[in-house]
RNA sequence: GGGAUCUUAGCUCAGCUGGGAGAGCAUCUGCCUUACAAGCAGAGGGUCACAGGUUCGAGCCCUGUAGGUCCCACCA
């Protein structure tokens, strides 16, 4: 048979994923090209850092912007999907770091220029690793555009936007209190600070009262409690609130500090609580961010004790060139000694810890670069309030207005190599600080020649800021960009609505006047099967890679897309990809069970017209033909809908239970008997059918699961001699609702024979007979239509039903009392099983559906008979239930005379 | 402290603008029926967290309570 070399029995993605994506890529498919006979559609991809793997997070996000791009191709648009990788400056940094380490030597040893060295060319042995593995996802990208974020446009895009927004007065340069990462040696935003409860102390510490003669007293001291102990160092004031009448007769007075012999002014100020410990604060201007704020309203010096590897400086006195910890655990064993330790608390407070290599962040006071951005903040704020851009879920908006309303300046350098150096420069004679696009040859006030670069980077966000444009060819004026931006879509996770999404926005609106995107789709976590984050450090997390090579990367994609609402977590469980994989496997035969009767119709000479038009084979098409065109027609629209309103989960899920559903249980058992006989004339019909609703449900099911349906499609058109035409299912047209293959008519009638199958599946079953026995059944109905569909349906009956024959009749004429019957909607279906039958049995049988009958009734005659429902409720709803009124009173008629014969 | 979100079948979750409770997995029963045992047929299983309210009608809307998760702020 020729069915061997068709297709294999069980689907195997190994054989066909690979071979599939390089054919997509050699053929260009993914490629984008200005058009303007073509509406564009267009995603920027979040760009993955450098030194990612893929993970199930991006596994998630580049589904569901795959899904959207072959969408969108599929109905025509021009899509493009820009992809592109992130430097990951402070990531990156540490890992080149770290390597260093490793061969004994050091960034400052080998020097800025070495060092960078060194990270390009990791970033050219690595960088693309994350990228191979989004192919194997299926990812449709146009790889054509790679991009980067500091590559030379990129580059380019970041001081264009760093000089507009400095000449504009919105970059300035100030001396503020930054988050500092000992560690990694940089200031880090206040995104990138991460809160953890820390088990802490809480020391209870006095300082002695200078009196008026100046002398340090012995008697009266001022008590307060700290849980950064070493930071008193740094103290230049002591303060209470102003309207605490324990304290109010000592402001304006003064302390000793101890170590550092200072003499420091007690202040009222209303951020210190009354009721919280002693009420009174030590105010270290330098390394505390409230306490900078205090310092500033009553203008105490800042002292800072710091150095940058958070070890004590020459301020610090005798603990000079201490680490913190150390120097804290001496400074109270001395202020025991010296009696000024009142006690110690446990106390278990949030400590903030930097993002990146989880040590404790130190509140210092640096000169860093900040973006200004109580302006620039208000169209992106506007943009989401009016609609311009959608978020959905719309809860997101929440979360986002939450950023926006508390908005503080973004700092912005970053003290590492690696990333977009600061166009700055500082004039070594007058200190003159020159922005500029280009490397000043001299300084424009004092004409001196030297002059010295800012060593800092750019805060990676800063580029990913400009991605939607700078991608583009932004600032250059490219025809991309005018044809693709806006862009459409943006998907990510929500959590980086903060660092990303928004500076995309506001950038875009600043630099480009219009939006970034006019909808931000965004999708939760993907967690373990106990619902914990998956991390390195538990070692909980699963490779998507491991998965794909499991199950396939259509299982993977279909498992992540299903079962989940937009935006919330999901978990990974092992068997929804297994369910998934079957999915594909059941696509799978059930195309190959398409295909073989192709086959077999060829072999006898049969010649099927598969592009002939609904018109020229409908007088040939049976009910049950009609019946899956219209359901087809259905879910297409279905589909459809969904998809644009971004129902990822849903629209998949109806695909998924057409095709199992509809397709598979039903029509192409119920087309079996045709295939199998001998008439050629609906041989045609149903093979041309089979045809029609595969390749539309293909298509549909293309952009969830792009491989399987791919392979399938090349096989089906070539099977058909129809290779050239239709060479791939990425680039074939998507199905759209159509008038003429609608037959509601037709559905009724197939809905109601499945109703008989199912209600003789039933008793069947109950009964206990055995499959292989054949039986008689008898269908009694008084009306025609109902008598017409079922003498259409006969094989239904027994192909489906187990029956041997099948009479219709007007009554009950010739049934004994001794059958079992089904009641269904305009008929009893009867079958005589003499020796089964159980009167007894029966009787219990048709209570229970009395009983089911009669809770119906109540319901709809409830209603019905309801004034208000009447009067309010919309015209279909009130049609709709008086349908099932007529339809439950039939039933229950036939169900209480059948009762009545048996008893 | 502010905010979001969740509580639906044994488990994990859907349920889109309010109109007769669903899926996958698990369980039970019977089938190797020539596309598929990664399958087919049938079945059991839910007072939709709790208490009020709005409505002709509430899993869905409003208020409150209890518990869980997360985000932001961060009181020294």
């Amino acid at each position: 048979m020729a069915e061997k070399e068709l297709m294999a029995k069980t689907y195997d993605p190994k054989q066909i994923e690979d071979r599939l994506y390089s054919k997509w890529v050699e053929k260009r498919y993914f490629h984008a090209e200005v058009d303007e006979t073509k509406k564009p559609f267009t995603i920027v991809i979040p760009p993955p850092n450098i030194t990612g793997q893929l993970h199930m997070g991006h596994a998630l996000d580049n589904t569901m912007q795959d899904i959207l791009i072959r969408f969108k191709r599929m109905q025509g648009y021009n899509a493009l999907w820009q992809p592109g990788t992130d430097h990951a400056s402070i990531a990156t940094e540490a890992k080149i770091v770290e390597t260093l380490k490793k061969e004994g030597t050091s960034k400052e040893e080998l020097g800025r220029e070495k060092f960078l060295e060194r990270a390009w060319a990791w970033k050219k042995e690595y960088g693309g690793r994350i990228v191979s593995q989004l192919k194997k996802l299926g990812s449709s990208c146009d790889w054509e555009r790679e991009r980067f974020t500091m590559d030379e446009g990129c580059n380019k895009a970041v001081t264009e936007v760093f000089t507009k927004l400095y000449d504009k007065g919105w970059i300035y340069k100030g001396s503020r209190i930054v988050n500092w990462c000992p560690v990694c040696q940089t200031s880090i935003s206040d995104a990138e600070v991460n809160y953890e409860e820390q088990q802490g102390h809480f020391w209870h510490i006095k300082y002695p009262f200078i009196e008026a003669d100046g002398s340090i007293s012995k008697t009266r001291f001022l008590e307060f409690a700290t849980t950064r102990p070493e930071t008193m160092l740094g103290d230049t004031g002591i303060a209470v609130n102003p309207d605490d009448e324990r304290y109010s007769d000592i402001v304006g007075g003064y302390v000793w500090l101890p170590f550092v012999d200072r003499k420091i002014p007690i202040i009222a100020d209303s951020y210190v609580e009354k009721d919280f410990g002693t009420g009174v604060v030590k105010i270290t201007p330098a390394h505390d961010p409230n306490d900078f704020e205090v310092g500033k309203r009553h203008n105490l010096p800042e002292i800072n004790i710091l150095n940058d590897d958070a070890t004590i400086n020459e301020n610090g006195g005798k603990f000079a060139g201490m680490d913190r910890y150390e120097a804290r655990k001496q400074i109270i064993k001395e202020l025991d000694e010296m009696g000024l330790l009142v006690r110690i608390e446990d106390y278990s407070h949030n400590v903030g810890t930097c993002y990146r290599c989880h040590s404790t962040v130190e509140p210092m006071i640096k000169k860093q670069w900040f973006v200004k951005m109580d302006e620039m903040i208000k169209p992106a704020v506007e943009g989401v309030k009016n609609g311009d851009i959608k978020l959905v879920p719309e809860r997101m908006e929440k979360t986002y207005f939450n950023w926006t309303d508390n908005i503080r300046d973004w700092c912005i350098s970053r003290q590492l190599w690696w990333g977009h150096r600061i166009p700055a420069w500082y004039c070594d004679d007058c200190g003159e600080i020159i922005v500029s696009k280009e490397a000043p040859h001299k300084c424009p006030k004092c004409g001196s020649a030297h002059l010295t670069q800012d060593p800092d980077t750019l805060d990676t966000w800063f580029s990913s800021a400009l991605w939607p444009f700078s991608t583009l060819g932004w600032p250059e004026k490219t025809k991309d960009l005018d044809y693709f931006y806006p862009t459409d879509v943006l998907v990510t996770g929500y959590d980086i609505i903060f660092f990303w999404v928004i500076r995309m926005i506001f950038s875009g609106y600043e630099q480009m006047g219009e939006r970034p995107f006019h909808t931000v789709l965004f999708h939760g976590l993907v967690r373990d099967d106990q619902g914990r984050k998956m991390s390195k450090s538990l070692g909980n997390g699963i490779d998507p890679l491991e998965v794909i090579d499991k199950y396939g990367a259509d299982a993977l994609r279909f498992m992540l897309i299903t079962g989940n609402a937009p935006g919330n977590d999901m978990r990974f469980y092992w068997s929804r990809v297994e369910a998934a994989r079957n999915f594909a496997n059941k696509v799978w035969n059930a195309s190959r069970f398409i295909m073989m009767n192709m086959q077999q119709m060829k072999d006898a000479g049969i010649d099927v017209d598969f592009e002939a038009s609904i018109d020229s084979v409908k007088g040939s098409l049976k009910d049950a033909d009609k019946w899956i065109l219209s359901k087809m027609n259905d879910v297409t629209k279905e589909v459809t809908e969904d998809l644009e309103k971004f129902e990822l989960g849903i629209a998949a899920q109806k695909v998924y239970d057409f095709i199992w559903e509809e397709l598979c249980d039903w029509y192409i058992e119920m087309v079996k008997p045709r295939l199998y006989g001998e008439d050629t004339e609906t041989k045609k019909a149903a093979i041309w059918t089979l045809n029609s609703v595969l390749t539309d449900a293909l298509k549909l099911l293309h952009p969830f699961m792009p491989f399987v349906t791919e392979e399938i499609f090349c096989n089906l058109k070539a099977e058909q001699g129809l290779a050239d035409k239709y060479e791939s299912i990425m680039i074939s047209d998507w199905p759209v609702f159509k008038a003429d293959y609608s037959f509601a008519a037709e559905e009724k009638a197939v809905e109601l024979i499945k109703e008989a199958v199912k209600g003789i599946r039933n008793v069947r079953t109950e009964l206990g007979v055995a499959p292989s026995r054949k039986a008689a059944v008898y269908v009694v109905t008084e009306s025609d239509e109902v008598k017409n569909i079922f003498t259409n349906s006969k094989v239904f009956f027994e192909a489906l039903g187990g029956a041997s024959s099948v009479t219709i009749q007007s009554d009950k004429t010739g049934i004994g009392d001794d059958a079992v019957s089904a009641v269904i909607h305009g008929a009893v279906i009867y079958i005589p099983f003499a020796e089964l039958v159980d009167i007894a049995k029966e009787i219990e049988r048709l209570e229970k559906e009395k009983t089911r009958l009669e809770g119906e009734l109540k319901r709809v005659n409830g209603m019905l008979a309801n004034p208000n429902f009447v009067n309010k409720a919309p015209e279909a709803k009130l049609n709709e239930e008086k349908e099932k009124l007529a339809k439950y009173t039939s039933m229950y008629e036939q169900v209480n005379e059948r009762l009545a014969a048996l008893k």
